[in-house]
DNA sequence: GGGTAATGTTGACAACGTACACATCGCCAC
DNA sequence: GTGGCGATGTGTACGTTGTCAACATTACCC
C-alpha cells in the first residue's frame, strides 16, 4: 500500500510499541495491554510487533519493567518528602518507611501500572538496569538499618520478604481487593499502619520483645 | 440429535460446570477456567452455561467463592494442627498463627486454586455462607485477643489489614512471584517468618515498644 | 548498482466470549 | 390424557484475540 502518507519503515517500533503499552495499561491494566491495541494504537499493522518481540509475553515484560521503573521513582520521591535531615539510624528507618508508603502510594495513584507491574514473573535474564529497581531499595534500606544498628543481623535475613510481601500485600487489597473502593484518607491511613506493622515486626522480630514466648503462650 | 446416549437435560448443570471449573482451575489457574473448556469438560454446548450464569464473571465468582472454602478449610486443618490445649490467650495467638500459616500452605499447595480465589472480586451481594470464610476466622482470631488481653484494644482498628496484607503479599510472592520456584523449606522457614513478623508488628503497632519513637529517630 | 537481511503487510487459522434463533423436555391446567 | 408454556440445551454466527506463513518494501553494505 504505502500511501506515502507514513514511510514503510517506521523506525522507532519497539519504543513505539512499549510508549502504546505504557498508555493502554495506565488505563486498563494489564489485560489492556493487547497486541492488536498496541500496533493498532502505534499504527502498524497487527503482526508486525513479532519483528521486535518473540510474543505477547515478552512486550508485556517489557512494558512491565518500566512501570517498575515508575514505582522506584515514587518511592524516592515518598523518600525525599519524608525529609532526609535524621541521624544515620534514624534515616535508615525513614528510608524503609519511604520505601512502604510509595509502594502503596503508586498502587493507589497508577492501578493500571501497579497491575502490570507484577502480574508478569520478572525473567532474570533481563538486562540490568543502571538505576535500582524496587527490590534494590528496599534492600537497600535494610542493609543500612543494619550497618546503624537499629536492626540486629541476626533479622535481616528474610526481612526483605516479609516488607516486601506485606506491603505488596496490602497495595494488592487496595487496588483489587476488598479495600478497592474504600475512601482515599482511609485507606492511606491504614497503610500508615501496615507500614508501621511491618517495621516494627522486623525489627522485633517475634513476640519474645512483647512479653510472649515463641510458642504463643504468655 | 439427542443419541439416546445422555438425556437431553443434564440435570445438574450449574454443578457440574462448577465442578469442572475447579478441575480446571486447579491446574491451570484462572486463565483455564474457561467458558467453553467448563462446557466441554461438562459435555455440553458451549452457550448451555448462560442458562446457568449470566457471563463468564459469573461463573468464575461462584468457582472462586469455593476455593475460598477451600482455603478456611485449610486454616482449619493448620489451627488444628498446632494443638488446642493452650491457655485462652496463647490460644488466640496460636489461632491468628494458624490463619497465617494456612493461608500460606493453601497458596503453596494449591497455587490454581489461590490464583482464582482472589483474582476476583467478591461481590457483596452473595448468598452468605453457614460456615466462616478466610477473613471471618481472621477477624475472629483478632477479636479473642484482644478479649484475652494479648492484643491492646486500641489496636485492634485495621490490624486485619495489616495481618491480611502480609500473608496475602508473602504468599503472592510465592506463587506467581520472585520467590516462585524456591525450594519448599526454604519458602516454610521465609513463611513462619511472615507469620510471627506480623503478629509481632500488630501486637507492638509501633516501634514505640521497641525504642524508637513514632518518627523513627532513636 | 545489486544482493541480502531487516522490517512491515496480508491473509489465514484456532480459540475465545457471547447473541440469536431453534429444539427438546418437564410439568401444570384443563 | 393432552395441550401448551417455561425451562433448559443446541447450532450457528459474529467480532476479538494471539500467532503463523507467505509476501512486499526498504536500508545497507560489498
Amino acid at each position: 500500500m504505502t500511501t506515502a502518507d507514513r514511510p514503510y519503515h517506521h523506525g522507532e517500533l519497539p519504543e513505539a510499541l512499549i510508549a502504546a503499552g505504557l498508555r493502554l495499561s495506565r488505563a486498563g491494566g494489564s489485560a489492556a495491554l493487547t497486541l492488536r491495541a498496541v500496533t493498532r494504537e502505534a499504527g502498524v499493522s497487527a503482526t508486525a510487533a513479532y519483528r521486535h518481540f518473540t510474543d505477547r509475553d515478552h512486550l508485556m515484560r517489557d512494558t512491565a519493567r518500566r512501570t517498575r521503573r515508575a514505582l522506584a521513582d515514587t518511592m524516592l520521591e515518598t523518600i525525599a518528602e519524608l525529609g532526609t535531615d535524621l541521624p544515620p539510624d534514624a534515616q535508615a528507618v525513614q528510608r524503609l518507611r519511604g520505601v512502604g508508603l510509595g509502594y502503596i502510594r503508586f498502587a493507589l495513584d497508577e492501578p493500571g501500572w501497579f497491575d502490570l507491574a507484577f502480574s508478569m514473573p520478572d525473567d532474570p535474564s533481563a538486562a540490568p538496569s543502571d538505576r535500582p529497581g524496587p527490590f534494590e531499595l528496599l534492600m537497600d534500606s535494610l542493609d543500612a538499618m543494619v550497618a546503624t544498628g537499629v536492626l540486629a543481623p541476626e533479622r535481616r535475613n528474610g526481612a526483605e520478604w516479609a516488607c516486601w510481601g506485606s506491603v505488596h500485600g496490602f497495595a494488592d487489597l487496595v487496588a483489587r481487593g476488598p479495600l478497592r473502593d474504600q475512601e482515599r484518607p482511609v485507606v492511606d491511613q491504614l497503610g500508615r499502619n501496615v507500614v508501621e506493622s511491618v517495621i516494627a515486626g522486623v525489627v522485633a522480630g517475634s513476640l519474645d520483645g512483647v512479653r510472649l514466648r515463641p510458642d504463643g503462650s504468655c
